[in-house]
DNA sequence: CCGTGTGAAGCTGTTCACAGCT
DNA sequence: AGCTGTGAACAGCTTCACACGG
């Protein structure tokens, strides 16, 4: 496999497209079809062949001119690229609904993450179970969960009220990288990376473009 | 209440500023806070004063030199551009604890939207309401369901295998507008709104920038 | 000759600097 | 004097055009 290299300014636009171009790859896999170029992309996914060129180019050249790009490679090349070798531990806080949606979301337990544990401070959720089997473990015993299993990923999934104390307890005790669902702004640390995930923006962002035609 | 614009081309990025305002509004206004000037909201909240004056000025003037916005105006004002004035029904389709989640999720039933039904497949939850009340359908009566009340609001929150039926069944009866959560490219139909919230991209995406600081 | 990779052009969104009201 | 609103400069991202290698 190619090597790559990660420049600086690597757009958060392009980094979507990475993920969204190894789904498609991996869908190729599936369907055994070992080749294909830019422009084959383009026209069996929604990719600009011209986008996925300049994109991959960022990282390294991983085609091969007058062919296209081995799809197993390109495959092994972007996993590399969002570092999704590696299994990273993740913890969800708050086992609600949307905690526990997403404890047994696939994605939160395929390639590069495994959902180990939920925290809720509720005696009544607390030593149950999801239904595909993640523990529910009460939120007193966060800091030296997080610790012993050295869990480099939070999600926060709870009220919004206590997100900023679940934000700070988080990064107090080693966590580096955060999922927020709450729909406030949190007061945030130097050197945590968070992406937050706001439902209620996206439902108003929503009901402007119903209106307003894109 | 001034009037407003609404010129082409606003950027997405702008609306999701715009709904932010809104949120940092609705904080000062129950701090009875009257008047603020730009750079009040700059350091109050994390926004650009700079930023959100452009923002505003692509839909009018709103504010008054030498003093700055009122509260109540401008909240008033964004509201009317984002079209949260009108209660718009929204349905989810799928009752699994994403589904259930957003159902309670009180950004679903506050200004502007309201979540009057849940849809699914299974005979065990038909029947049965969320904690918050809302009322679980059977998916057959989907159709019939959006075409008498009127609903143009569709959340798609089922298994990606179905993700795309569901969303040729919502905007064949008159939904035109989607939130979607499979994490699979829906084949879009013209004159339909679409807006994916795609946990899955969002996670790798975190990994990625976990490795690499932005 | 075909498809990648890339420098340059074009475009879109953000920041700057200041003119114009109050 | 203070703060908004805006044209112009700037930066970043996307698209274009084509040189280059297989």
């Amino acid at each position: 496999m190619a090597s790559f290299k990660i420049p600086k300014n690597i757009s958060e636009a392009t980094v979507i497209r990475l993920s969204y171009y190894l789904r498609c790859l991996n869908i190729l896999k599936k369907e055994k079809i070992k080749i294909i170029s830019s422009k084959g992309l383009e026209e069996r996914f929604q990719i600009s062949s011209v986008q996925l060129r300049k994109d991959l180019a960022y990282f390294g050249g991983f085609g091969r001119r007058g062919k296209g790009y081995n799809v197993n490679n390109l495959l092994k090349t972007i996993i590399k690229i969002l570092d999704l070798k590696r299994e990273k531990k993740v913890i969800i806080v708050g086992a609600g609904h949307l905690g526990q949606a997403l404890a047994d979301f696939q994605g939160f337990n395929s390639l590069g993450f495994k959902t180990i544990a939920l925290f809720d401070k509720d005696l009544e959720k607390i030593g149950k179970i999801t239904k595909k089997g993640t523990k529910i473990l009460s939120v007193d015993l966060l800091e030296e969960f997080i610790k012993k299993e050295k869990v480099k990923i939070g999600v926060i999934a709870v009220h919004p009220s206590s997100a900023q104390e679940i934000y700070d307890r988080l990064t107090n005790c080693g966590i580096k990288g955060i999922l927020n669902f709450a729909p406030i702004q949190i007061k945030e640390k130097e050197g945590v990376v968070m992406l937050n995930v706001d439902l209620k923006i996206r439902l108003e962002t929503l009901s402007f473009y119903l209106k307003n035609r894109r």
